[in-house]
DNA sequence: CCTTCCCTAACAAGTGTTTGGTAGGTTAAC
DNA sequence: GTTAACCTACCAAACACTTGTTAGGGAAGG
């Protein structure tokens, strides 16, 4: 080896810049194709690099899914415990974890799409640990919110509140694969027609 | 070549019954562990023979692919086909719809996750363009409904449209991802929870 | 003997990864 | 202010291995 290359994970290398560049691709290429079906060679073209290039900037085609996931879940979860730290009522905390939902579909929307793809297979392996643990904090934010509200008389009692949340958690993240930035509705604007669909829902009242 | 081997797609084969059990086995571990990253040696493995072996059954690994999609979106078309031609109202014509698509995932549920998880990046190559002309359809048959039940006042016409049916169709078919067949809800009552969620929401009405 | 169903053994192509080298810029020594 | 050393970011070529697939043979039963 030549000289000192990548030190994952920490915070002051010289140029991140385009190993973020190149995590950009990989993700791109990787929620279009899936991971298993997309080829190193394939990142390094779409980059326009060779593929044992990628080498110098990662130690291995796993090590950059980890990076793509791993970062967007910190992400995701910097915003969720801000949420979840308000002390707001039960409709008002999932009307704001939604939100932020889109908004983390907006930002990482690739990561996402490969979270739904690949996460529960991957969740086996040691070094994915982390997304099971995930998928835990997960449920008990989402679905405490959920019996809060119930308790509370904010949300029906007479829905079975584990297919509740599945619901919600499922129809808020599936949105990864077809929302597009820039298209015709912002983040918010999904939020909120989805939060008025799911609180009121789309029959007319008599 | 040996004998005469598989003629798919046809009728009267003299022992299907191994055929089918074949399927269904590489349809688990595909639904599993995703169609590129199962090895032709893995779903062997399962199914209790070596790799090369299913060779007689079939002449490769994606026509199996294709069988287990077509198969199932054959029998999907059966019974979203009766339901459209008995010429419902919008809202029961949803109602049923819904119940079809449960009753499906809970007899094809390995096939609804590959679908799920494949059909984006398949739908380009040619041996499986019915999967986009599916989707065409499956597009006319919902949102056409949904659209007749807003200029009938059955749905709220405040909410876009295309929105509501992605909405409506992700929630649907992800429900594949966490379906176990026996388990304490049978479909019909997965889609009743589920309608009833849809249709006037789960906040409770003042 | 023929058909059915499977096994053994191999094939070529493609996979992730490693090794050694090198062009070009920056830094340090004299 | 030239020269030497060094570092970054890449390429070229190969590595060992896995992949889907095929060819030929054989056991069992009718």
């Amino acid at each position: 080896m030549t000289g000192v290359p990548n030190s994952k994970q920490t915070a002051a290398n010289p140029a991140p810049e385009r190993r973020r560049a190149l995590l950009a691709t990989a993700a791109e290429v990787f929620a279009a194709q899936g991971y298993d079906a997309t080829t190193v060679r394939r990142i390094a073209d779409e980059a326009g690099l060779l593929a044992g290039s990628l080498y110098y900037h990662f130690d291995s085609k796993e090590s950059m899914l980890d990076e793509i996931l791993s970062g967007f879940l910190d992400e995701l979860w910097a915003g969720y415990d801000t949420v979840l730290a308000a002390g707001l009522a039960p409709r008002e905390t999932l009307e704001a974890l939604v939100t932020e939902s889109f908004r983390e579909i907006d930002r990482h929307r690739f990561a996402v799409a490969i979270y739904q793809k690949e996460s529960h297979h991957l969740a086996d392996r040691p070094r994915f640990a982390y997304l099971a643990e995930s998928r835990r904090r997960f449920e008990r934010a989402w679905l405490g919110t959920l019996e809060r509200g119930v308790a509370q008389r904010a949300f029906r009692a007479d829905l079975d509140a584990r297919l509740t949340y599945r619901f919600l958690r499922d129809t808020v993240w599936v949105a990864a694969s077809w929302y597009r930035p820039g298209g015709a509705h912002a983040p918010e604007e999904i939020a909120r027609q989805y939060l008025s669909m799911v609180l009121d829902g789309i029959a007319v009242r008599e």
